[in-house]
DNA sequence: GATGCTGCTGCGAACGTTCGCAGCAGCGAA
DNA sequence: TTCGCTGCTGCGAACGTTCGCAGCAGCATC
């Protein structure tokens, strides 16, 4: 595939070493449509090549890795399961999740920037708020459930 | 204790019934001064009666249940253990957690009003945001750590 | 006070995730 | 190319939490 030379020289850079078991898991999620849990990351991996003989534990590790060089985020909304997704650096998102039917959709909040900036002044902490998973009810749910 | 008859008062008014156990457990976080896990809420019920018998399911279901009724709330930080309050209905507030430290602190933020307008113009959902655990960096993780 | 419905509980197993450890392998230096 | 350091991996156990089940007990009714 032809984005793994630029996964191998985004974990590099970062002074990471590239493992097989890295450009693995990082393709497959690069390559996924949308998120995925660390299971189906895995299950893909093993999709592409049944004798990789990669474990959970390393695809767990391998993205918490990749969050911290800025290049997959994570997310742990009301199933209680995470799911990942490669991090596109100008597309900072959020995700409102449907309390109800579990739907999620990403939205693009500027009024987290304003958040930002109030978090500074009152309490003195430098917020990271790029990526949040917001409980809510979809517009389905709303009309018919709900009110 | 003076708030139990309140808190049945509460369980019951919303057609749930009130059990020994339920009581209990609502009562110690109700006196808790903080944050509260499972398990923390559970040793204060058995420190107040060692005999008690209650189990750690029962206390995640009735935090749960008290969730729905609006009694408490919970919170899953990055620590990845869920911690509960006893719900001030006045009082909606944000906690803002330190990834360096673990240190967390509780702000209020007029912005996140905003955020939900923004998410209701944009995405037609209903979002919920009265309790939302942010990561960021403490002012002392902040001047020695990173930048 | 006795009775019946059914919501709640304790138990134990299972889930998703994290951790500790011993051995392997990437990468820089020689 | 070989060597050595040490960061990374697989394994399995442990953690916090949820779930399924059978039995118990709260509450409404009589």
């Amino acid at each position: 595939m032809s984005c793994e030379p630029e996964i191998a020289r985004a974990v590099r850079e970062r002074g990471r070493r590239l493992t097989i078991q890295r450009a693995r898991i990082l393709s497959a999620l690069r390559h996924a449509s949308d998120h995925q849990s660390a299971e189906q990351i895995l299950g893909r991996v093993l999709d592409g090549d049944p004798h990789a003989g990669i474990s959970l534990s390393t695809v767990y590790r391998t993205l918490e890795t990749a969050a911290d060089l800025g290049l997959t985020s994570a997310l742990r909304g009301a199933s209680g399961t995470a799911v990942y997704e490669w991090a596109e650096p100008d597309a900072a998102h959020h995700h409102v999740e449907c309390a109800a039917c579990g739907r999620s959709t990403a939205v693009e909040l500027d009024s987290l920037r304003l958040a930002e900036a109030e978090i500074r002044d009152r309490a003195g902490f430098e917020a990271d708020i790029r990526h949040l998973a917001i409980p809510g009810l979809c517009p389905d749910c709303r009309g018919g459930g709900a009110a």
